[in-house]
DNA sequence: TCCTTAAATTGACTATAGTCAAACTGTAAT
DNA sequence: ATTACAGTTTGACTATAGTCAATTTAAGGA
């Protein structure tokens, strides 16, 4: 594994070869398997991290044991950046933890580390690599955005929506199912509520003839109608 | 009013005086009474606003008529940012709208409004701004992280998290109430429920000796309980 | 001050989704 | 094939918060 990986990565896409040179001899490479910890809320924060391959899940744990999902986060996505350049000293001074935790949740997922310090003497004098962080923060801002709405709304509402996100964000045209990229148990937790309820929600679609659930695919039967269960 | 009032906006607190100058001479300021409409989810999208005095909500209007509150926004903060460095082109064509929608909340609120254009241009080679635009974002997605985390919990303990960070937030040392920056009605929006269980969620914690409500103000009479109803 | 309107509160009821416990299914390992 | 286990589903019950309607309180204008 080279440098050539970096370029992948949309915040990077626009350094120079010997930029990247450069940043992937301070960086580090790990693999993780599924459910293995990357950092907890607990841990100081050193840098932020880039998928290269699998997927992976930022989550808060609640009092009572249970988790909740703030993200999911696929390859060539970079994650852990908010603290980056909030609390500049405390970062330095290693006095602020990571805000959450986040697990693997696929086996092989290859994460590359890039330090603060690292990362801070890279963006100094490189505007248009500043322009692209802001551009993630913004898409980012975006995303939950639409995830603070979304949670407003009832369950079969929000399992409507995340149903037809994915299907419309499959790139294959002319496919008629999803396959859920997570598992059940996460989903709940992502859309705010529980298996036993996401489950009754799932049977109440197939009964109304919308979806057909086979395991993690998703036959999308009648679009119309779970469109119209989707719209706010 | 001249350029002097820009020094206050975070983003551009290191600006030159040149620099502040030019941009002003570009920017539009506009004064909005309560209750009125700064910009809808429907129209293009032409900058962000900074706000030098009162105050605004950002908001989605779901279609049984109830609007749910995204953010609020208080003096030398921007809003609106999000789009900026998103679909460049399709801003650059007004083809792009607003995410949400916008209402000043107080009397005499003075917006300033920043076009993409004029932006762009000032951000280009300035990475001192640019990082300060980051960390603005940084900021937002923290709170947001924040905002998502509390949804999932029940009502009391979204009103109890709230009234701490009002409480432990304001500079005043030795105050023993608070002043609601907002109406009940924008906060029981804002914590995603309705006037009725907000008014009889205040009513329990009164009952229970924790607060003491009049109008407004709020005192907190036993911050320990308080506290313990806010932990996660 | 009264009058009008808006904001806040209360009660009775309903619906939605969470809890707990049990049963079932599918998959992977022996 | 058998076992073991995690993941999923189902049922009965409960709790939380939303709905609707009515009332009370507060606030702003004439």
């Amino acid at each position: 594994m080279d440098s050539n990986i970096l370029k992948n990565i949309n915040l990077f896409s626009d350094l120079s070869d010997d930029e990247l040179k450069k940043v992937f001899s301070k960086c580090s490479v790990r693999k993780f398997s599924k459910g293995e910890m990357i950092f907890f809320d607990t841990e100081p924060y050193i840098g932020f991290y880039m998928i290269v391959e699998g997927s992976v899940k930022i989550f808060k744990i609640l009092k009572d044991g249970k988790e909740h999902i703030l993200h999911f986060v696929t390859p060539f996505n970079t994650f852990a950046e908010v603290p980056l350049f909030e609390q500049y000293e405390k970062i330095k001074n290693e006095e602020f933890t990571y805000p959450a935790n986040s697990m693997a949740i696929e086996d092989d997922t290859v994460l590359i580390l890039i330090r603060s310090s690292v990362f801070y003497s890279l963006i100094e004098n490189n505007s248009k690599l500043c322009i692209k962080m802001i551009s993630g923060l913004a898409k980012k801002l975006r995303l939950m955005n639409k995830h603070i709405e979304s949670i407003s709304l009832d369950v079969p509402k929000r399992l409507a929506k995340y149903l037809l996100e994915q299907f419309n964000s499959d790139t294959e045209t002319g496919k008629k199912y999803i396959e859920l990229p997570i598992s059940k148990h996460d989903l709940s937790s992502y859309l705010g509520t529980i298996d036993e309820t996401l489950s009754r929600t799932f049977k109440k679609f197939q009964d109304e003839g919308i979806i057909k659930v086979s395991g993690k695919k998703i036959y999308i039967t009648d679009k119309k109608v779970l469109q119209k269960f989707a719209s706010v």
